[in-house]
DNA sequence: CTAGGATCCTGTCAGC
DNA sequence: TGCTGACAGGATCCTA
């Protein structure tokens, strides 16, 4: 679930509210959800928070890195006196009493204030990790590059490297590009007008360019609105938002009406993933029976 | 090398 | 109401 915006606005948000702070203890309620050795947290602190594609790096100030991922239900949710700061995952544990039944390790830091880590599917985890660690990864060092950090011919030379692949796979795939995840890619596609299902081959060099732009687009305006926080999913009045009714085009708008040309929103799967189009703004798709 | 499917988990929702 | 299957904002492993 949470993609490149969704981590950016974890990392950008802890970082005002837990780095130097004492560890005071790191409980771990879900083995399966944590690498190493907690205990061996107590007395130390975080000392940077920095993101590579969906991966969150929590720097210890010994040398040591919290390596974090999200995966699909992953959330960060930051509790202290005055309130509290989550991202993630948007679901009903962003108001939840904390800890929650889906809280998976947590922090009490020595002003009293707590960081939970909740996973309900348990896909997600973190990880101690020593420098070696970090520098072997083979999940980080396979990383491709962030879309802004792609230049337009390499964009347009991967999709050929891939030619037979759907745009799709070639997009979800971390190792050739990294930080979109389902529903950015079907976003970053609309906006373009490509349509998901083409094999990367058959895109021209303008359509590249307008699919590695629009990559681009969608995750900087996720970004600047703050991805899925808690101040999205929790309206002005106190009801419960839909985070992505503020920028999704067709993102699990499927039936509805397309916002450009009124066609429906059709969903199917490529790529073995649930995917949002446009029939008539991106051309492409044959329907089999 | 690629593509497709199963898998890890828990929960929700649609359909009967 | 209760059951069943499909599906889910990710990534890996296996097979063909």
């Amino acid at each position: 679930m949470p993609e490149l915006p969704e981590i950016e606005t974890i990392r950008r948000g802890l970082q005002g509210l837990i780095l130097n702070k004492k560890i005071v203890q790191c409980c771990v309620l879900c083995e399966k959800s944590f690498r190493g050795e907690s205990d061996s947290l107590q007395g130390r602190e975080f000392v940077k928070i920095d993101r590579k594609g969906k991966a969150l790096l929590l720097g210890l100030g010994d040398g040591r890195t919290i390596l974090g991922h999200m995966r699909m239900t992953g959330q960060m949710i930051y509790v202290d006196k005055d309130g509290r700061f989550a991202a993630g995952h948007p679901d009903g544990n962003f108001i939840a009493e904390m800890p929650s039944r889906h809280t998976r390790v947590y922090f009490e830091f020595e002003d009293g204030s707590h960081l939970y880590f909740n996973d309900l599917r348990k896909f997600g985890f973190l990880a101690i990790m020593s420098e070696k660690d970090l520098k072997n990864d083979k999940f980080l060092s396979e990383l491709g590059p962030e879309p802004w950090d792609m230049r337009e011919d390499d964009f347009y030379e991967m999709l050929n490297r891939h030619k037979n692949t759907s745009i799709k796979a070639v997009l979800l795939n971390q190792k050739l590009i990294c930080g979109l995840g389902n529903i950015y890619v079907d976003e970053a596609c609309f906006k373009s007008k490509v349509f998901p299902g083409r094999n990367a081959g058959t895109l021209t060099r303008a359509e590249s360019d307008e699919l590695l732009a629009a990559a681009r687009d969608v995750m900087t305006r996720a970004i600047e609105s703050g991805g899925s926080t808690m101040k999205d999913y929790v309206k002005p009045d106190g009801s419960r938002g839909n985070y992505l009714d503020k920028f999704a085009q067709v993102f699990r708008r499927d039936g509805e009406a397309c916002t450009h040309c009124g066609t429906n929103i059709l969903k199917i799967r490529v790529a073995g993933r649930g995917t949002h189009f446009c029939p008539k703004c991106q051309p492409g798709y044959k329907e089999t029976k």
